[in-house]
DNA sequence: AGCACGCCGACT
DNA sequence: GTCGGCGTGCTC
């Protein structure tokens, strides 16, 4: 037999099938040990054919094949082919998306515990060996038991007893499991009216995309699990997705005491031993539903029947590195490789998906209202201009200040957000205006008090702050912009009696982290919660009758053509944080750009305002989804070297662009806008297309320049043009 | 990605 | 005369 097989080494100039001869048994999907080149690598089958047109004098012998099912299932390997071609990567690249990356390497294995069980005659056993009686009794009561528990018990016994072959073992296959033996109550809710008939519709609708606009509280999960629940029932899997920060061990609790030990977690908070045996039990079919950030979209489940997408808009369900893929087009491929139905769900919907379904192609089902018929919380906007005016230089409103102080008072909670860690954005100096720069990057240095030190947000490199201005000597150097530190920092001096707590990157490492933040708030052991858009998502904290929000112009001035609609989602979703218990609740919401209508709709919860502005704006000023911004990135060790690069990818761009000028809206070479990363020097091609244009052409130029020290790249509609 | 083969500069 | 720089080409 011949085995097509696609070597796990991820580079274009292998990325083909190599053919192997192997024995009768070995199937497609199968991870495989084979000789190349003067190395031994692993692999895949892709294919298992009779013959091969290799000639027989290079053809070898595959070394060996895993035992046990094959890794890949048939699905995964239909979809690395199509997300291969999509995304134009080597096959090798994507391959390793569908197994848990501790598999790969080999760094983890099964864990195995071992049982001992009672053989042969006690009687033999002596009356005065109390313990080895006891044990035997304990055996032929309990019947099978993990040595360990045995050894804890009965210590020496148990080597004794082995002694006089009273005792058989085996070895049994031992699931490491994340969160051991953690489970909620069981919470089986009578759906409400609304829900029923959001159920009822999924199941009905002859669509296979069905998007859930609920606002935020309306009982959208209670839906999810429903559905689920529903396949489990027919014996099928199911794919639970969610934005990595939402999977709280809350949400966890509640899944496991629903759906008990046929849920898997797959998530970057698990252990490596952990992680690889949720994907083995999903592979042989002992766990049945997935739950996880965007990489379980490649679960390793066989017969779905239903997949969901929480917080749809989120902008985590797309990957930065490669393969770039994005969760809804894979999760959309499985729905229709199964014949199942896929589920977006979201208070806030991506522009591009709303239209989508509001031009038929999804079913649109709406949820108006909260869940517990609580009103969404008041909305105040404040002009920070006056405030500064004022005379007023703190990150604090006069509203604000009054609203917390009545809030605290009052013996309930409050979350105060502000997209921006550290001290302060930067540090200046007063006399030549000198700004702290990192010196790999072209950015600023974010000052940090807790270290007392500079940090450059790109690279995380760290320097010591002067005691002086490096450029003048002066002495006068001044932190201007806040951040959470900051904040905090100014809490506890209005308000000494309060408990504060922070949550942003820096306060969240190690396993985790979020989590141990957002007991202790949700336990009330602190008064007031200061974060970033890490606060916004998802959490249920019904004290919590206050929000603040510091500074909503800072999402809305970011150079990108999505950022309305991303301040529009951020802000109703921090809103939606407040007011979710038996207290309504209220929003602060302060801003230098108090008339601008993004805010404007936020403030009225109306989606569909901001959506119809939205639409129009970008209609008229073709911007996706009219049209698709294509960004082809250089980056080179040098300048020269990237500015060379640049020039020949400029070059054949252009040829491309002069052939078909009337697909280009926009075709330009620029300095990318941060210009300097990591001391890689940074270059970009910006183009705006519209449907139709030969992106094909552009992707093959930019595969074909090979510099030994430039890099060049392509984006498609990029989250984040820096 | 690795690794070998292969052709030009400064060293015992 | 050799040791070693990294450009080029191959891996079933």
């Amino acid at each position: 037999m011949i085995a097509e097989v696609i070597v796990d080494v991820a580079h274009s100039d292998v990325d083909k099938i190599f053919d192997y001869a192997c024995k009768e048994g070995i199937c497609a999907g199968a991870r495989v040990v084979v000789p190349f080149g003067k190395n031994t690598t692993t692999g895949f089958v892709m294919r298992v054919k009779g013959e091969s047109d290799v000639p027989a004098e290079k053809l070898k012998s595959i070394y060996r094949a895993d035992d046990g099912p094959p890794a890949l299932t048939a699905e995964s390997l239909f979809l690395a082919e199509k997300l291969a071609a999509r995304y134009r990567c080597p096959m090798a690249l994507v391959l390793r998306l569908f197994l848990p990356a501790e598999m790969r390497t080999g760094k983890v294995s099964e864990a195995y515990i071992t049982y001992a069980n009672l053989a042969g005659d006690p009687a033999e056993i002596p009356s005065r060996a109390k313990t080895q009686r006891a044990l035997a009794d304990f055996l032929s009561e309990n019947g099978e038991t993990e040595i360990p528990l045995l050894r804890s018990r009965f210590g020496a016994a148990v080597s004794a007893l082995e002694k006089r072959g009273l005792l058989v073992f085996e070895k049994k296959r031992r699931f490491r499991d994340p969160y051991e033996g953690e489970r909620g109550e069981k919470t089986e809710r009578v759906l409400t009216p609304a829900q029923s008939e959001a159920v009822r519709r999924v199941r009905e609708t002859e669509k296979t995309v069905a998007l859930l606009h609920g606002v935020t509280g309306s009982g959208k999960t209670e839906i999810y699990l429903t559905l689920i629940a529903e396949q489990q029932k027919l014996g099928k899997t199911a794919l639970f997705l969610v934005p990595e920060i939402s999977l709280t061990p809350q949400m966890l609790f509640q899944l496991r005491s629903r759906f008990g030990s046929s849920v898997a977690i797959l998530h970057s908070g698990l252990s490596a031993g952990e992680r690889f045996d949720e994907w083995q039990r999903l592979r042989e079919g002992e766990a049945k539903i997935a739950v996880g950030a965007r990489s379980a979209v490649f679960a390793p489940v066989e017969n779905v029947g239903l997949i969901v997408i929480d917080e749809e808009h989120d902008g985590s369900y797309s990957s930065e590195s490669p393969p770039r893929y994005n969760t809804f087009d894979v999760a959309l491929l499985r729905a229709r490789y199964n014949g199942c139905k896929l589920v977006l769900g979201s208070a806030t919907p991506a522009v591009e998906t709303y239209r989508r379904a509001e031009a038929g192609e999804f079913e649109l089902i709406t949820l108006p209202d909260r869940i517990n018929a609580r009103p969404l919380p008041n909305v105040r906007i404040v002009d920070m201009r006056r405030e500064v005016r004022r005379g007023n230089p703190s990150p604090f409103s006069a509203l604000l200040r009054e609203r917390l102080s009545a809030c605290l008072a009052e013996g309930n909670q409050a979350i105060l957000f502000l997209n921006r860690r550290g001290y302060a954005q930067t540090a200046l100096c007063r006399d030549c205006g000198y700004v702290a720069k990192c010196e790999r990057c072209d950015v600023a240095l974010t000052y940090h008090s807790g270290e007392n030190c500079l940090k450059c947000h790109y690279c995380g490199a760290r320097y010591r702050m002067p005691a002086v201005c490096p450029a003048c000597g002066g002495t006068r150097l001044r932190y201007v912009g806040t951040g959470t530190e900051r904040v905090v920092g100014e809490l506890s001096e209005l308000y000494p009696a309060a408990r504060v707590l922070r949550m942003d990157a820096d306060t969240t490492s190690g396993k985790e982290g979020h989590y141990k933040i957002l007991k202790k708030f949700s336990d009330r052991e602190a008064d007031i919660l200061v974060g970033t858009q890490m606060v916004a998502k998802g959490h249920d904290f019904p004290s919590v009758t206050l929000v603040g929000i510091l500074d909503a112009d800072m999402s809305l001035h970011f150079p990108d053509y999505r950022s309305g609609e991303r301040t529009f989602q951020l802000i109703t979703q921090v809103a939606g944080r407040s007011g979710r218990g038996s207290e309504a609740g209220e929003v602060v919401l302060q801003t230098y750009d108090p008339e601008n209508y993004i805010l404007r709709f936020a403030c009225a919860y109306d989606y569909a305002g901001f959506y119809r502005r939205e639409i129009g704006m970008r209609e008229a000023t073709c911007f996706p989804p009219f049209a698709k911004v294509v960004r082809v990135m250089v980056s080179g060790e040098t300048d020269a070297a990237a500015l060379e690069c640049l020039k020949e990818v400029y070059e054949k761009l252009r040829d491309i662009y002069t052939a078909h000028a009337e697909m280009f809206l926009f075709f330009n070479k620029m300095h990318a806008p941060v210009k300097r990363i990591q001391g890689k020097y940074r270059y970009q091609v910006l183009m705006r297309l519209l449907d139709g244009a030969p992106l094909k052409a552009i992707y093959a130029v930019c595969a074909e320049i090979k510099y030994k020290n430039a890099l060049v790249w392509v984006e498609e509609n990029p989250s984040n043009l820096s």
